[in-house]
RNA sequence: GGCGACAUAGCCAAGUGGUAAGGCAGAGGACUGCAAAUCCUUUAUCCCCGGUUCGAAUCCGGGUGUCGCCUCCA
C-alpha cells in the first residue's frame, strides 16, 4: 500500500511517488526571523516534522531544506525600529526559532539555507528568466510577467481575469499587471543591498525558494510544504518563477497545514492574541502542546485554549501512565503463556497495522492517536489480569509505542524506570507499616513523598512510585 | 464582489455509501485500609430541508451558520 498524500494542486488524495523510489526531497518554508514564532507556525513546523518522520519510519531517505528568510520589509521595518542591523536582526532571531522548535521537539532541518547567502543563485534564476521573457526591468526593479504563464493561479484555483478583478492597485506601481510581482527591488537608502545587472537592491520575497530549492535539489522536489496561507501568492508565484526559468514542476506535491485559532478567533496583532511559543512554553508542558496539535487532522482548523491543552495533557497521561506500567512491568523475570498474551499479541498485531493504514492515508495522526489509545487500554488489562508477564510481550509492546514515540514524540519512554534509593527505602518501609496496618505512619510516608511530588500507587504486585508533573 | 473550506455528543476529534473510532469531562459500578491508577457500564435524531439509493454522517440540490484566501499573515 502506497501513502496517499493530499496534493493541493490536485485538491485529491495522491498515491506518492517521489522521482527516485524511497528517497523524498523535503522543502518547508521556514520562518520570516522577525520576530518570535508563535503557536500557528509551530503547527505548521510540528505537523511536517512529524510528517517528515513518518517518511522516515517508512523506510524513506528523506532530505529536509527549510530556509530562513532573512531579508524582506519586515525585516528591514523591524530593524528600523530596533536601532540593528538587519543581519543583527536575523541572528537574533534564527537563535530563537532555533531554540523554540527545539523545545517542541521539532527536529531542525538538513539544510537551513539563508536567503542572504544565496543572492548569487537569486540573480541567475532572475536572469533566466529575462531571458525566457518571463520578466522584465521597470525602473530598476524586475517583475515576473504573469501573463506569460498560462497556469499561474492554478494552485489556488483562481483564473487570472478573476485575480485581476479582486487585486488591489497601488499608485506609483511599476507593474505591467497588478499580478506581477517582484523578483528584484531597487535599493532604497539606508536598505540592505547587493549588485546585479539591473543594479543595486535585493530579492524579492517569493524567489528565494525557488532558487533555494533548485540550488539545493537541481529537479522537481518530491513535497513542498507550509501554511495554508501561502498557498496564494507565495506559492503560486515560486511555480511560475520555476516554470519560467526551467519550464519544470517546481514540485510533485503540495502539502498545506490547516490554519490554528485563538480562543475560536483568528490569530492577529489587531486582537492582541497572538501567542509566541516562547510565552506558551512558560505555562505548558511542550509535550502537550505536541500532542494538541497532532490530535487533529493536519489540514484541519485548529483551535487552541488553555483548556484544550489541559484536555490533551490529561489524554496524554493515560497513555503515559500505561508505559511507566509497562517499564516497571519490564524488570520483571517471569514469562507464561496464557489466553490474556495471545489477545494482547493480537491487539498488537492489529494496532500495527491499523496505526500505518491511519498514518498512510494523508497522514491522519488523529486516528493514529485512536489506535495508540485502544492499545493502550489492551495493555492495561493485560497487566491487571496476567501477572506474572510474559517479558518478550512486554518489550514487543514498549517497541511499538517507542515507534510511535519516535514519530509523534509525545511521551518520555525512557530505557529502564528510574531508580531512587531513598524512595525506595521509604517504600519499604511504608509496605512494613501497611502489613501491620499502622495505617497513620504509612499515610504519613505517603504524605511526605507526595510534598517531594512523588506519588504512590499501591498495586497487587507491589507499590510503583511516580513523578507528579510539576508543571501545572 | 470572486474563489475556497468547514458544520459529528458538555468539550476535542476520526470516519467519503452499509448502519457512528478514540480522548477529555460527567454519572454508576468493580478493585483499594483510604487514595491513586486501572477495568466495566453509561452519554449522538452526525446544522436544516429536499433528492438519488435496497441503504447516506458520507453522493446531489437548496438553505442557515462559521471561517479562510483574493492585502509579501504560517
Amino acid at each position: 500500500m502506497a501513502i496517499k498524500i493530499y496534493n493541493t494542486l490536485s485538491r485529491t488524495k495522491e498515491d506518492f511517488k517521489p522521482g527516485t523510489p524511497l528517497k523524498a526531497t523535503f522543502y518547508v518554508c521556514g520562518p520570516t526571523v522577525y520576530d518570535y514564532i508563535h503557536i500557528g507556525n509551530a503547527r505548521v513546523f510540528i505537523v511536517f516534522d512529524v510528517i517528515r518522520r513518518y517518511l522516515q519510519y517508512r523506510d524513506f531517505d528523506v532530505k529536509l531544506v527549510q530556509n530562513y528568510t532573512d531579508i524582506d520589509d519586515k525585516m528591514i521595518n523591524r530593524a528600523k525600529e530596533q536601532g540593528i542591523t538587519v543581519p543583527e536582526l536575523a541572528a537574533r532571531f534564527i537563535e530563537a526559532y532555533e531554540s523554540d522548535v527545539a523545545a517542541l521537539k521539532v527536529r531542525p532541518a538538513d539544510i537551513k539555507p539563508r536567503a542572504t547567502e544565496h543572492v548569487e543563485q537569486i540573480v541567475g534564476l532572475i536572469q533566466k528568466l529575462l531571458t525566457n521573457g518571463y520578466a522584465y526591468v521597470s525602473e530598476g526593479d524586475v517583475y515576473y510577467d504573469t501573463s506569460r504563464f498560462a497556469d499561474y493561479g492554478k494552485l489556488s484555483q483562481q483564473k487570472q481575469d478573476e485575480l485581476v478583478a479582486g487585486a488591489r492597485v497601488e499608485p506609483g506601481e511599476k507593474k505591467r499587471s497588478p499580478l506581477d510581482f517582484a523578483l528584484w527591488k531597487q535599493r532604497k537608502e539606508g536598505e540592505p543591498s547587493w549588485k546585479s545587472p539591473w543594479g543595486e537592491g535585493r530579492p524579492g520575497w517569493h524567489i528565494e525558494c525557488s532558487a533555494m530549492s533548485t540550488h539545493y535539489f537541481k529537479d522537481t522536489l518530491d513535497i513542498h510544504a507550509g501554511g495554508a496561507d501561502l498557498i496564494f501568492p507565495h506559492h503560486e508565484n515560486e511555480i511560475a518563477q520555476t516554470w519560467g526559468a526551467d519550464s519544470r514542476p517546481l514540485a510533485r506535491y503540495w502539502m498545506h497545514a490547516g490554519y490554528l485559532n485563538i480562543e475560536s478567533q483568528k490569530m492577529s496583532k489587531s486582537l492582541g492574541n497572538v501567542r509566541t511559543v516562547r510565552e506558551l512554553l512558560e505555562q505548558h508542558d511542550p509535550l502537550d502542546l505536541r500532542f494538541l496539535i497532532l490530535s487533529a487532522h493536519y489540514r484541519s482548523p485548529l483551535n487552541f485554549s488553555a483548556d484544550l491543552v489541559a484536555q490533551s495533557r490529561a489524554g496524554r497521561q493515560r497513555l503515559q501512565e500505561m508505559i511507566d506500567n509497562f517499564l516497571v512491568a519490564q524488570d520483571g523475570a517471569a514469562t507464561r503463556q496464557d489466553q490474556g498474551e495471545e489477545k494482547l499479541l493480537a491487539d498488537l498485531k492489529e494496532a500495527k497495522a491499523r496505526f500505518i493504514s491511519a498514518m498512510d492515508d494523508d497522514f491522519n495522526t488523529a486516528e493514529a492517536l485512536g489506535v495508540v489509545f485502544d492499545l493502550a487500554r489492551s495493555c492495561n488489562i493485560y497487566l491487571k489480569e496476567n501477572h506474572p508477564y510474559n517479558m518478550e510481550l512486554i518489550s514487543e509492546a514498549l517497541n511499538f509505542y517507542r515507534d510511535f514515540n519516535g514519530i509523534f514524540e509525545v511521551l518520555e519512554i525512557p530505557e529502564k524506570q528510574e531508580l531512587d534509593n531513598e524512595v525506595s527505602a521509604l517504600i519499604a518501609r511504608r509496605d512494613k507499616a501497611r502489613e501491620n496496618k499502622e495505617w497513620a505512619t504509612s499515610d504519613k510516608i505517603r504524605d511526605e513523598l507526595a510534598a517531594r511530588g512523588i506519588v504512590l500507587e499501591d498495586t497487587p504486585h507491589g507499590t510503583r512510585w511516580k513523578r507528579k508533573d510539576c508543571l501545572q
